[in-house]
DNA sequence: TTGTAAGCGTTATCAT
DNA sequence: ATGATAACGCTTACAA
């Protein structure tokens, strides 16, 4: 056989060599354009040849002379939850049919800052950002950037959005409809968009109830298990305990789960609880979490989708929200930690 | 200010063009070559333009000029999997450190070979290969690759391991040490180390002390929640019923626990049952499992290090494990789902 | 110490 | 339909 895996690489030109033709001809047949105009006995040569010499396309190459990279950015706030996985791996699939690579950048381990000046560095051809809060990284930071957005609409950049105050307002119907009348939120501090707007939805339908967010109930925390936690520690010790709460997300949820059971507060049967995205999580903690879910596959997709079509469309650095695409729909999921009020609302418990 | 961002790209030239020097001399400076003999005077000059310019390095192009593309590729069995976000957040971290991109690789998503295919033809300094059967792969995958291995030794390159015998090992001795005679294993079919030695250090353990392990109670099944499931189902209704299982992965371990849950079977009351791995979710489970933690972040930054190193030590191609570095240690972490065995094993329970 | 020239592997723009 | 030739942006001898 001849492989030759130990000596200098094959390139275009070794190809052309073997096939007696000119280095470009190689180009153009491998180049897979569309319409290249090139004798079909000629194109038969070629690729012969390479596959005989087990050429390989160097893709920086190409990139720097075509100037383009086929890679593209995508900075999610924490891979460690798993919400963010799954929009990954929706944009993945899509992104890696279209023959681009990602860099997938953790915001919780380095800025977005730094991460957008890498992936600046590597000619990246476009940039998603999922919930790093755009709006605040100042206009320098995606100057001349292609870049779509995740659950934070903008008009300064298309992308692609989960019904955030849908899930606030579902979360607050489900809890009022079992009876509940003094709710909770917890969610973090951060700026973002979806939890903002959760929050929003979920007060705005109390109103609508005629029910009050009394600001002892709104706590704020990271949004994380250990947030969650925490935040319904304190929930627990107030004097007016709400009976129910609604949380930014499932990873708070199920910290607010823990801190329950740490307690001795029965869920649902003192406590009712309710999150949001749906991970898998929610059905491995017990009672299994009721939630509203959040196509997080769908709306990495759908980002992707719309990222590579943009591309495509040599909008290089196209501004403006495109069509602004409707909000994925996010649905109730009822599982076992939401169950009717209490007859009468518990009184906190004394410590034994 | 002299932001010239929607026109041309600033290159090396505009920055020499500026400062008055040629352009190689920039590159001198920038490249933040150790011992860059230019006159203090001139470098300053140089700094000064390219910041005033806004000067970005292309990675692309130096790339193609160094014939090194300063990105590694990171192959994983599956990202939704915690235990692998976090080798994966591990190794970011090094990686980052040096300078290094990172390409994301989900075996889950696509095969390994196109994985490798595609990290080629992007021209990849290094890959580091997690636990995806390297051995299987066949030597023409990895021809001419700088390979580092996390969990699957091998004579051919380089890597690290945790200590998987001593994992089963350990989970042996712990149940036994718990008054268990009847024990169980489940785990994956898949040819992967890390899974068959955590087996076969489980099964040592046990022949240690005169047990055997039948092989009704060897369960194989996929190492996800859902298949935890199923072995613990067929584990369940099993005429010699085990008192304790062992799994694979926490993941396993946890869907082992929803079976029992499921099946009314009290765990550890009447199943005790220990997993592998110690993600977050272990504590998240009620009662919370006990396991042999594995130090994923450490299996990755090691990992990565160790590429880096070679990488930076200009060996290109360098066969053979170097130091066949010792496996990481593991840790038993007793929590909530291992106890003493019953006085008398418990029989299959009837309906009801 | 600095500038000149050549080249990295491709693609693109011309003539032919 | 194909082949020279010139980029792409940067690095790296080697010459000045």
């Amino acid at each position: 056989m001849p492989r030759r895996s130990l000596t200098r690489r094959v390139t275009v030109r070794d190809v052309a060599a073997l096939a007696g033709v000119s280095q470009p001809t190689v180009s153009l047949v491998l180049g897979n354009h569309p319409r290249a105009r090139v004798a079909a006995e000629t194109r038969e040569r070629v690729v012969r040849a390479a596959e005989e010499l087990g050429y390989r396309p160097n893709v920086i190459a190409r990139g720097l002379a075509r100037r383009r990279s086929y890679a593209l950015g995508l900075i999610v706030p924490d891979l460690r939850n798993p919400f963010y996985t799954d929009v990954v791996a929706g944009a993945e699939r899509v992104v890696a049919q279209e023959g681009y690579a990602v860099l997938l950048c953790d915001a919780s381990e380095v800025t977005p800052h730094r991460h957008l000046e890498t992936l600046r560095e590597r000619q990246v051809d476009g940039v998603i950002l999922d919930a790093v809060g755009a709006a605040a990284l100042g206009d320098a930071a995606l100057e001349g950037l292609n870049v779509v957005l995740v659950d934070e609409p903008s008009e300064r950049w298309p992308g692609v959005a989960s019904d955030a105050p849908g899930a606030g307002r579902m979360a607050a119907e489900h809890l009022i409809g079992l009876g509940h009348r003094r709710l909770a939120y917890m969610g973090p501090a951060v700026d973002a968009w979806g939890f903002r707007m959760r929050e929003r939805g979920f007060v705005q339908a109390m109103r609508a109830a005629g029910l009050d967010l009394d600001s002892d109930r709104l706590r704020r925390a990271p949004a994380t298990v250990a947030g969650g936690i925490a935040a319904m520690r304190a929930l627990l010790v107030l004097s007016a305990r709400p009976t129910a709460v609604f949380c930014g997300n499932d990873l708070m949820a199920v910290g607010a789960l823990k801190a329950c059971a740490a307690a001795g507060v029965s869920v649902p049967g003192d406590m009712s609880v309710i999150g949001c995205d749906d991970i898998e999580l929610a059905t491995l903690v017990t009672p299994e979490l009721t939630t509203v879910a959040v196509p997080a596959r769908e709306l990495g997709a759908r980002a992707a989708r719309m990222l590579v079509r943009r591309l495509a469309g040599d909008a290089p650095d196209g501004r403006g929200a495109a069509a602004p695409a409707r909000p994925l729909p996010v649905t109730l999921v009822t599982r076992g930690t939401t169950g009717p009020a209490a007859a009468r609302p518990a009184a906190p418990h004394g410590e034994g």
